[in-house]
DNA sequence: TTAAAGTCTATAATTCCTATAGACCAAATG
DNA sequence: CATTTGGTCTATAGGAATTATAGACTTTAA
């Protein structure tokens, strides 16, 4: 399961991607868009300032704004930012491989045989689909929908 | 990351699926030959027998078993009966989908979207490996093992 | 210089994970 | 049929992570 922040995050990036006119948005105002808890939503758009993907503008006419096109970022590297790696055991991690407590010999380990095989189909997913193809996927489906609506009436 | 219970669930079964001499071995064997606090595999043991994976037997001479042959248990079966069904996101579970408290509208959710085929690809994995797969490889890492140590004596 | 707006630290409340204790129940065997 | 072996169940404790809030601090534009 994905965490609250990382659902957050992406909302509040879908908000930025989508309202293309402004240059900045208070998080006030994303906060409120899209229904995050205000203090909340701060820690999270700090985070995702550090990892780079949002720039950040103090004073009055100040505010967030995307750092990175939303067709340059994969969600993949919004989920790492809160999720951390996605290694389904610590002796996957990206850095310098952690041995689980429990195991005894970590190259012959065959749950981490089989949950390498787990991180490759996860990354792959992820890293494959942009903020862009998200919004456009969603936008499809809404289509769809209205469309079946319009028949139905 | 999956649990320590999913860990030591495989451990395990791949003790028992390896040991398929005796009818029947005591949680406290089990716990002593992989390691694993003798209470808490217990528990563990448990929740596989209600999940059909293990047959038990009470009273002297008794224990567990597997009531599946290695070679017909996905490993995706075992890691749903302690990580639940393999859902990313609530509203991607497997009987009536639960709409995240956050979300507004499930259909056209972009999250949602690239989550699904998230939870496709990891249960693709997860499913298409049996326990005796799994054993199977990490014999293959184990001889490659011995006979890289082979090389270099 | 003052008000706007992001940044940082601390902490509360809740939930989940890991693990242990102990009472209880079932079955085999003499 | 009683005793002993060994699985079953309930409760719970400690700790870590998650979700969220409060408040002080810093930067910057006008």
């Amino acid at each position: 399961m994905i965490s609250m922040k990382t659902k957050y995050a992406l909302k509040a990036l879908g908000f930025l991607a989508r309202a293309q006119g402004k240059d900045a948005f208070l998080i006030a105002e994303m906060a409120a868009a899209e229904n995050i808890p205000k203090k909340f939503l701060e820690a999270i758009l700090l985070t995702l300032k550090n990892q780079g993907i949002l720039a950040s503008k103090k004073g009055p006419g100040g505010g967030y704004s995307l750092a990175v096109a939303p067709e340059a970022l994969p969600i993949g590297r919004v989920v790492r930012a809160f999720e951390g790696d996605l290694a389904p055991v610590p002796c996957l991690g990206d850095g310098a491989p952690v041995k689980c407590t429990e195991c005894e010999d970590m190259a012959t380990c065959g749950t981490r045989l089989v949950m390498a095989d787990v991180k490759t189909a996860v990354t792959t997913v992820l890293d494959g689909v942009t903020l862009k193809d998200m919004l456009d996927r969603s936008e499809v489906e809404r289509q769809k929908q209205s469309k079946t609506i319009d028949y139905t009436i």
